[in-house]
DNA sequence: TAGCTGACGCCCT
DNA sequence: CAGGGCGCCAGCT
């Protein structure tokens, strides 16, 4: 555990690479999860930043607490983040995630 | 150096 | 039912 391990950025990253394959999670969810429930728009900032991170970051997995794909525009091309989705199952329509409840992981609750 | 802004979410009119 | 404001923290101009 360094001094950069404490950082917000950090932990989201954390947080965002325990999401498993086929799952979905979202910012509210890992704001909560690391201590700062408020937090939840820095979370959608860090993926943001976390594409320039060294270690994968599944940003695609994050979605905001309506599982619409907010985010989709920070990627290479629009419908990148859908793609990626898809490839693992999981059924977006109009940038919404089709039962998104059933595809949500909370970080809090590690037992599936 | 100080201020603005952002992939959100919740509460209050 | 809908719209607007605030908090949160760090990076960028």
């Amino acid at each position: 555990m360094t001094k950069t391990d404490d950082h917000f950025f950090n932990k989201v990253y954390d947080v965002a690479r325990m999401v498993p394959y086929g799952r979905v999670t979202t910012y509210g969810a890992i704001a909560k999860f690391i201590g700062s429930p408020q937090a939840a728009r820095m979370v959608g900032w860090a993926m943001n930043k976390s594409f320039s991170q060294k270690e994968f970051v599944p940003a695609h997995r994050v979605v905001n607490r309506n599982g619409m794909l907010t985010g989709k525009h920070h990627f290479g091309t629009s419908d990148a983040m859908e793609q990626l989705l898809k490839n693992e199952g999981i059924i977006v329509i109009d940038d919404a995630i089709i039962n998104f409840k059933k595809h949500f992981w909370d970080p809090a609750n590690l037992i599936d």
